[in-house]
DNA sequence: ATGATATATTTAGTCCGCTAAATATATACG
DNA sequence: CGTATATATTTAGCGGACTAAATATATCAT
């Protein structure tokens, strides 16, 4: 009975994860953006300059993940990379003007897609769904 | 104000979802196993003998993530594959005896995941969780 | 029966994650 | 000073997801 209901809860969570990010990706792809970089560009966004380790404890993701996405980013001119004058082992990000030129339509989309996603749920669910969330990812650490 | 709690409701989903997925992928290793090859199983373990394209609409991929997952378990000798009689354009999937040997631990590795992630949540809270996510997958479709 | 269309799968190539191992630089200790 | 250790990043390689395009077979309509 609850192994039915618990079952159910973890597979739902793991659909619409997938298909977030599915519908998502292909949303930022008009962006020239790929699912995951705008994480990244979000951080800069508040606040440039910072090395790739604090990319990634922000993206909760290794140092090779953040190499590629960099590499990525950098390939297509939304960002570039300056050495650290000095620790010469530091690489810092910058954005560039067009990699700040997304913030916005970055954001439209991404609220469009929470919006959808929340659609008829009440602003007491939500409060309450939060906290449950919250007590999830408490409980995965 | 709602917009903030909107927006951690998406990023909790996603570090829940990326979380669970590290975890259990790092718990299937020791049977073998890769993260979403235990779903492809599970499929087979409620009967096999199905298509490439049935597996794709149960796992909500598209036909060439099948196509390398089932490589893999066939080359793992988890299952084979064998071409249909009447049309030759159809393969059959099949589970060996090491494949259906799976099933149980998989499940233990499953149910231990799950009671984790829904600790000190109550039987009441899961049945609300469940509906609002299930909200959610639909406002999605 | 033949040519067009539909279906099932594979191939090639991309990005996002990962791990293991290499590289480069910095720092700490004897 | 020099060696050992720690830190930041990169390289190589893999699996899961994708798209676009190729292949093979089946079916449908003329």
């Amino acid at each position: 009975m609850a192994d039915t209901v618990d079952c159910d809860i973890r597979q739902s969570l793991d659909r619409i994860s997938s298909r977030m990010r599915r519908d998502y990706s292909e949303s930022l792809r008009e962006l020239n953006l790929y699912v995951g970089q705008d994480n990244l560009l979000s951080r800069l966004w508040s606040g440039d300059g910072i090395t790739q380790m604090q990319l990634c404890e922000h993206l909760k993701c290794e140092p090779p993940t953040v190499t590629n996405m960099v590499k990525s980013l950098e390939q297509n001119q939304f960002i570039y990379r300056k050495r650290d004058e000095h620790d010469a082992r530091i690489m810092r990000i910058f954005l560039t003007d067009k990699g700040k030129a997304l913030e916005e339509p970055v954001a439209v989309k991404w609220k469009r897609q929470q919006e959808k996603l929340l659609d008829s749920i009440l602003p007491e669910e939500r409060l309450l769904l939060r906290r449950l969330l919250k007590q999830m990812e408490s409980n995965l650490l």
